[in-house]
DNA sequence: TTGTGAAACTAACCTATGTAAATAGAGTAA
DNA sequence: TTACTCTATTTACATAGGTTAGTTTCACAA
């Protein structure tokens, strides 16, 4: 169930069986099924629980007053929402699906049982709330710097990584289930111009995206092409020190 | 010393005279001073203790491959960066000073200390990770969504209201000793453009910038220029609810 | 008081990306 | 099949903001 979950957080350090069957636990108490293209939570919402994708595509999006949307971040699974969401009184955005999504709720006290289990739990899940925010700053950096074509091909290594660090990518590619309209709220760019500079990349033979289906030609090429550096993914066994026994 | 931190917390939750004790002391155990335009942790460097703004201005900031410069956030007096930032191996972005700074270091077992003493002191700095997440993800939208006017808006709202929260600003305006070009690096703008903008605001007779200080001569329109929500800031006493006895 | 370097400002020109409006496919419910 | 709705694509044109290469202003050290 939340196997993507510990995937990714293996990638902090090596968690036992008995962290790994705590996690699955706190991740299938509470699941629900959310069609695609609704509201998960609106700007607004008083927040009442952690929410880790099970399955599925999710985003985190703000709309300005004058209906200009920007996507903030994507969702996928092995994702968790902001692990002290509870402290705050209400969403100052909102998170929807994209596709068809499976969540998991975990309770304040469910968090606070799971992190109490072993410091490495607790730790693992600080680790990649530290990784998130990583994440933001460098889509603040993407959309700050990057012009059109480094920007998508960013994202594309973006999303094709951390998939693969929760097992959920080929050496081919990796699903990308986001109509060009989303693409284009997540770049900043317009929808033509997302159009363009996707035939563009694929003409150069860098990526194909059909079906909601990412294929990545050359990998490397592309991380060229975004200056991509996958420091801020911290995918290199950080907390190895903390590998303790049971 | 660290008045300013203890000022911005309390729009959070009140803080006991026990409490308010137990940050001064953490925040004046090991304090250096920084000339300005220096690095205080560069790109790569491991991170060995939280640090605390004292005085002065710094920001985060990342070079691409190729020179650009991005800078994703700006810190003032009270701020802190990341609370767990020694669970990463090592820096995926620098952090320099703007002006000349103070900054006192906070070790992992301070930290804790502080965290133990109450309730209270760890929840309001949970509370101020999330504004500082929340920030980021407005950065991004700003870069994302917002032309130059706007953007340039939006970013003097925040940091007139974040100095503001620590006590740190004047009915007029507030602190803001930035260059243009770092103002470029920040909005994502090159410095012709920024002057370009700053003259139009000013000739609008929406600010003034001159001599590090932001005058602001109507703020309620400033905002409105900028599409400024100020929920992202969470300044509401969202943790009332703790407000216990001492 | 002059000299120096950083910061602010200007001007001319250029281009990446946006806008508007229409067409073409693809998927699906009836 | 038809009809309907998303999504992808195209074209023509407009513009915000970038680039280059200056000049001016200002703080302040000598």
């Amino acid at each position: 169930m939340s196997q993507a979950l510990i995937r990714k957080l293996q990638n902090f350090v090596k968690l036992s069986a008995t962290d790994q069957r705590a996690l699955e636990r706190a991740g299938s108490e509470r699941v629900r099924r959310i069609g695609p293209h609704e509201d998960i939570i609106r700007e607004g919402d008083k927040p009442s629980s952690v929410m880790l994708i099970v399955d599925g595509w999710a985003c985190r999006y703000k709309y300005l007053e004058d209906g200009r949307r920007q996507i903030v971040g994507f969702f996928v699974p092995g994702d968790i929402c902001d692990l002290n969401i509870f402290l705050l009184k209400e969403m100052d955005h909102s998170i929807g699906s994209l596709t068809e999504v499976l969540i998991a709720d975990i309770s304040r006290e469910s968090l606070e049982t799971l992190m109490g289990v072993s410091q490495r739990i607790a730790q693992a899940l600080w680790w990649d709330s530290l990784v998130s925010l990583a994440i933001q700053r460098e889509w603040t950096i993407n959309l700050g710097q990057r012009d059109a074509v480094e920007r998508m091909s960013h994202l594309f290594c973006e999303m094709f990584l951390r998939q693969q660090s929760a097992g959920r990518a080929q050496i081919s590619g990796c699903e990308f289930p986001v109509t060009q309209a989303e693409l284009g709220d997540a770049t900043g760019l317009s929808t033509v111009h997302v159009n363009r500079t996707l035939q563009q990349m694929r003409s150069a033979e860098m990526i194909t995206l059909h079906n909601k289906r990412l294929v990545i030609h050359d990998l490397d090429a592309l991380m060229r092409q975004a200056m991509f550096n996958p420091n801020y993914l911290h995918l290199g066994r950080d907390g190895a020190h903390l590998d303790a026994n049971d």
